[in-house]
DNA sequence: CCAACAATGTAGGCGATGTCAACAATGATG
DNA sequence: CATCATTGTTGACATCGCCTACATTGTTGG
């Protein structure tokens, strides 16, 4: 039953599949629609039935990416604990962590500018990073942050981690260095009102 | 005395510019060796004889990318006066104008990990950031950044401007907020260690 | 039950690209 | 001025993304 004579039955994800290997292995430019139809067994053409182009797969696979993220993110988030500085310490670590596992799949996800953003891919950008959000928020209501707009310092929390990422990956620092890196940033985040803080 | 017969006379360099403004206009992957010599007006194969494959030509981009961003930015900072707070505002402010401005070009030069750093490209890396750690010393000097490693200060503060230009150009936020953006995040910075300041 | 139709996959072709090898012209060196 | 390394040129090859025409499958209404 190997090779279904014609309809593969689910070939988009065998694809998106298929592809998210190859882009972490290979990156983003290698990355080659025929190759991928040749992995997943099928003609040259097929994938342009679910992918109009290449960069509709490319889309597709930001989306997930975002999704995966947003799921790793709140999954740390939940797992720390209750403490904000804990919960933001493991959340900031799961964000450098899936950055500098999926490399590729992040720049991919941040790509946008000159592939215009997708509606889908902001959509699914939003709800990754609405963990930040709730972080800061529940920061802001225990007085560790200082109050204000909470998309104002999350945008700031989330470039600290995202330009933690890209400085690994860029291999300006080791790898091994990235916790410390983001332990070192989150405590220029929360020190700041610990001396006004009452309690 | 056009198009110098066979000789072109400085073609590396003449190329390097072609694809620089490439680059700029229409980002890394539209790059192609054989419009840039048709650009330049040279046979197809001429660039070989200059860089023997695409990515080195990308190299030498990143190259004179961090050459020029390390020039912007020590500008900046040599600008802004003497004192600490509007040095490092300002600097900051040149990395992200520069990241925003080439963002491709920046993409490019953080785009180590699945094409080797090449020694070159992280020389001209370490000069470029050279300026962010005279200006972590000179904080720390002045004790309005605390103590410790000037490198790993120094990380955290190119993290977060390289974040920043990446939530820019990733259509996060709107380009015309990332003055705002900087401000908030140098206030971060600089905001610490004031209340435990003797003056 | 089967005819019409939409969905999905195949076959082949087109223009473009990166890379390579063979050749030609130029500039430098003896 | 002969020799030789440097630098461009020409032509080729494999591959790629994208397109069109066609084949097969699944579905659905008469």
């Amino acid at each position: 039953m190997a090779t279904r004579a014609y309809h593969h039955g689910n070939l988009r994800a065998a694809l998106l599949e298929q592809a998210e290997q190859s882009v972490r292995m290979q990156g983003v430019d290698r990355l080659s629609l025929r190759e991928l139809a040749r992995q997943v067994g099928v003609s040259h053409a097929a994938p342009r039935r679910h992918f109009p182009d290449r960069q509709a797969l490319l889309n597709a696979l930001a989306e997930v990416g975002f999704t995966r993220l947003g799921a790793e993110l709140r999954q740390a988030m939940d797992q720390a604990g209750e403490q904000f500085e804990a919960r933001l310490l493991a959340t900031a670590n799961a964000y450098v962590r899936f950055a500098t596992r999926d490399a590729a799949l992040l720049e991919l996800m941040f790509a946008g500018k000159y592939n215009e953003p997708s509606a889908a891919v902001q959509e699914a950008a939003l709800g990754a990073l609405s963990v930040l959000l709730e972080l800061v928020e529940q920061g802001q209501a225990e007085g560790v942050l200082e109050p204000g707009e909470p998309g104002r310092v999350g945008l700031v929390l989330l470039a600290t981690v995202q330009g933690i990422a890209a400085v690994v990956n860029g291999g300006i620092v080791d790898g091994s260095q990235s916790e410390a890196l983001v332990a070192d940033a989150i405590t220029l985040f929360t020190s700041r009102s610990r001396g006004t803080r009452s309690g």
